[in-house]
RNA sequence: GCUGGAUUCGUCUAGUUGGCCUAGGACGUAAGGUUUUCAUCCUUAAAAUCAGGGGUUCGAAUCCCCUAUCCAGUACCA
């Protein structure tokens, strides 16, 4: 049987980057194994539907590089794969239940339930619509037929919840941690289509997995304690349940517990793939991509985060990744996010991109600075600097002083590295860069400027640097001279001085 | 509270059929090297009595039991 996994997601808001990494790992599996993933959308929540939030999911996984064979923007036999498009469909299916004897009417307001629920706290429990408590509830087991009857005709708002059997064992095998066994005592009686007219997540999911074809359900930890209702769910439908595999959660960095949106603003990293703009209140949360993160990265750290190829290997292309990946190595423990490690993988992946690549980033950043130069120019540049970037957004701070002329020097450099006399050096030293000379010979009469006088390398050099910099920082001195040019040199050794002056 | 899940260096993890584990790798950290500088890069080091306690066994991180801690769920949200 062809192996069908999907990514359904609640267009809440942004993506999550968990979610990022729940939807890689379906990607993965379903390559690995011949299959196909897709993307379907659960919006049966209507209060909490987010405009722009499919299109975001949409574009995340478009960045990052992840396919979807079917699903919401590609279509495919299954469509409409939108839930709220599919509306109409989940009432048969709740009817089969009720008939069944799977499910019943209840019609408990919410005030109903809130009463319930405080009468039980002044005893010290927690109430729960279940086996125990649903005789005493206002319900099709406990109103007559006629009386239920003539409630849904003049139209009295109910739901319909899942009726467990009395005290079975329900016994799951997650492909991640084992056999899962409970209960069905236990378990409270779950609302499946809701006053709304709308199935909740249990009843749609399972219904939709199964008409889909799903054959391996894989998602976040937190379902796990869904699982047997969904497994029951299909047991009472009379459908084969898919396999399941509840992957561990994404945690905070510091500390325990679920990464969340608040972390990221907190320690000021994404946890989101894009920049998100809030509809509602305006607020910009900030993503990967904005970041200067590069998706091969992205994927590449998150890909693992809960998973390893048992092999010493860490870098991995997302078609690496999909040969070497198995569901058997995902670890079940949560995994905490480190920052330092993305970056060490972003670094990485920008040292591997084509120096045009990184030249085309550049080049916009020149235009708006009006700064024009020749594409080789350019590239030759991005060369020179590219081992220290980490993140494409620094590529300008780690080169400016090659397209531009410092127009500040660093307080503490100057401080540090500019000392009386430095000046005279300097302008003895600017006699030596002519046009006349190489780079090798600039290089030799620096140097033996520097033995005759009795000075020291980091005295001339660093002061050099300093007034062709700004900073104290940047490729061989030389090399940068032989970028810049002599006039312009010149032309900056002349402004340091001039500026800075003489010193102490 | 109840139900379920998890527990190896600071972090991600290797370890899965008990012995080659004096517990390996990577990030980070420290020291050194390279460089006129910063970054990169290279070398080395520190870093987990395998949550704790009991067993089983000639032998346990690996099997069993108990305890602790953390996490998740506990909605007409997904």
């Amino acid at each position: 049987m062809k192996v069908r996994v999907r990514f359904a997601p609640s267009p809440t808001g942004p993506l999550h980057i968990g979610g990022v990494r729940t939807a890689l790992y379906n990607y993965l599996f379903a390559k690995k194994n011949g299959g196909d993933l897709l993307l379907r959308i659960e919006d049966t929540d209507q209060g909490r539907f987010v405009p722009g939030a499919e299109e975001y999911i949409i574009e995340s996984f478009k960045w990052l590089g992840i396919k979807f064979d079917e699903g919401v923007g590609i279509g495919g036999p299954h469509a409409p794969y939108r839930q709220s498009e599919r509306k109409d469909l989940y009432k048969k299916f709740a009817d089969e239940l009720l008939e069944k004897g799977f499910a019943y009417y209840a019609f408990d307001s919410a005030a109903d339930l809130e009463a319930k629920r405080k009468e039980f706290e002044a005893v010290k429990k927690t109430f729960q619509y279940d086996v125990n408590t649903r005789l005493q509830m206002c319900n099709s087991l406990t109103l007559p037929k006629d009386e239920v009857e003539k409630r849904i005709s003049n139209g009295e708002q109910y739901v319909i919840r899942f009726k467990y059997p009395e005290n079975e064992d329900v016994v799951v095998d997650d492909l991640i941690r084992g056999t899962v066994k409970i209960n069905t005592s236990l378990l409270d009686d779950k609302v499946l289509y809701k006053s709304d007219g709308m199935p909740t997540y249990h009843l749609a999911n399972v219904v939709d997995d199964h008409l889909m074809e799903i054959t391996h359900v894989i998602r976040g930890e937190e379902w796990l304690p869904s699982v047997p209702l969904h497994a029951m769910l299909y047991k009472a439908f009379g459908w084969e349940a898919p396999r399941f595999a509840h992957l561990p959660l994404l945690l905070k960095p510091d500390g325990n517990g679920k990464l969340s949106k608040r972390d990221g603003d907190r320690l000021g990293f994404p946890v989101f793939p894009l920049e998100w703009h809030d509809p509602k209140s305006g607020e910009i949360s900030s993503g990967y991509r904005e970041k200067g993160y590069l998706p091969e990265a992205v994927i590449n750290f998150l890909a693992l985060l809960g998973w390893n190829s048992g092999t010493e290997q860490e870098f991995f292309t997302l078609d690496e990744l999909v040969e070497n990946f198995s569901i058997e190595k995902i670890s079940k423990s949560g995994a905490k996010f480190d920052l330092e490690k993305a970056k060490w993988f972003n670094h990485h992946y920008i040292q591997q991109m084509p120096d045009s690549a990184l030249a085309d980033l550049l080049t916009p950043v020149l235009a708006a600075k009006n700064l024009s130069f020749p594409q080789e120019k350019v590239l030759k540049g991005v060369a020179m600097i590219k081992e220290r970037v980490h993140f494409t957004t620094e590529l300008w701070e780690q080169c400016h002083y090659l397209f531009e002329a410092p127009c500040s020097y660093d307080e503490q450099a100057v401080k540090k590295r500019w000392k009386h006399g430095t000046p005279l050096h300097l302008t003895e030293i600017s006699k030596f860069i002519d046009e006349k000379y190489s780079i090798s010979q600039m290089h030799d009469f620096v140097m033996d400027y520097i033995q005759s006088n009795e000075l020291n390398m980091g005295q001339i050099m660093n002061s050099f640097r300093l007034a062709l910099v700004g900073e104290t920082k940047g490729p061989d001195l030389f090399t940068l001279i032989d970028f810049l040019g002599v006039d312009e040199t010149k032309k900056r050794l002349f402004k340091a001085i001039d500026v800075i002056g003489e010193r102490e």
